[in-house]
DNA sequence: TATCGTTTTATAATCATTCTCATCCGATAA
DNA sequence: TTATCGGATGAGAATGATTATAAAACGATA
């Protein structure tokens, strides 16, 4: 998926932040993968339209994205920042060994006892929640 | 808490590991600590037991105790290792923000409709679940 | 075109973690 | 007790991800 430069600005409009090239090839760089990447890999693929591009840039913007919404971060027990462009509910499966992330789709979360065992003030608002467990091929190693 | 070597020995024993002086009070400075702490935080609190210690060998049994399940690693969004000597069935309830760390108890989870969502051969037999949302603090924030 | 504020770039700095390797310690055999 | 062996530890260097800094470039506006 490419967006087209018109449906970047309305999202950036939107969010308050100003389009800039750069802006606009990291951000179609992540939606473009499917997938939970990290910044090295999306500095490689912003690279290939900007040669010139440089690695904070991607930082920078992956922190605006993120802040802003656009993006939501999942590390969950990996080492490094990954990010996510998938702004539909879902949740991740995770696991515990390897690290790797799945998305996983269904209502199994009851929130109403949820919220009963919620301490006072914590907003649950965008509910994310990761499931840890062995992926397939951990757990067949093992 | 203070184990008893006795005690100790029985564990290490169950997971395979040498018992050595370090690696004890490493262990116990985890479980006395009631919360999430980092491998400096241990660090520190070991070198009041042990002050010739060094980081390296807190790193070490940190990640000895576990890939024996001794421990759980708890690194949810935050950007340093965190570690959870809590073996009890139960939940964490992670501050998007500030990455702080609660506990929380109560079944939310409906186990049988997940496993319908869950991907061929993924092993779910050590559930941890953590969900995402802003703590108090960060939420009056806004 | 001049100016102001923001973004990008290049690079240095930082911080958590791991690695290397010399040394140490504990168990066992002699 | 002493010699030996293997794994554990300590000190510090190395690595890798991320952030900070400062200078240059850009874009919008006057």
């Amino acid at each position: 998926m490419r967006l087209t430069h018109e449906q970047f600005r309305a999202l950036a409009a939107k969010h308050g932040l100003p389009v800039t090239h750069q802006r606009q090839v990291v951000y179609e760089a992540v939606i473009a993968s499917h997938g939970h990447y990290s910044p090295e890999d999306i500095y490689a693929a912003v690279r290939r339209r900007i040669p010139s591009v440089s690695l904070a840039t991607v930082y920078n913007n992956l922190r605006l994205f993120i802040e802003c919404g656009l993006l939501r971060e999942v590390t969950p027990h990996a080492s490094t920042l990954r990010v996510d462009g998938n702004l539909k509910p879902h949740h991740h499966l995770v696991c515990s060994r390897c690290k790797s992330v799945q998305d996983i789709e269904g209502e199994f979360i009851d929130f109403k006892r949820l919220s009963r065992h919620l301490p006072d003030g914590f907003d649950l608002t965008q509910p994310l929640v990761e499931v840890f467990g062995l992926c397939r091929r951990c757990s067949a190693k093992k």
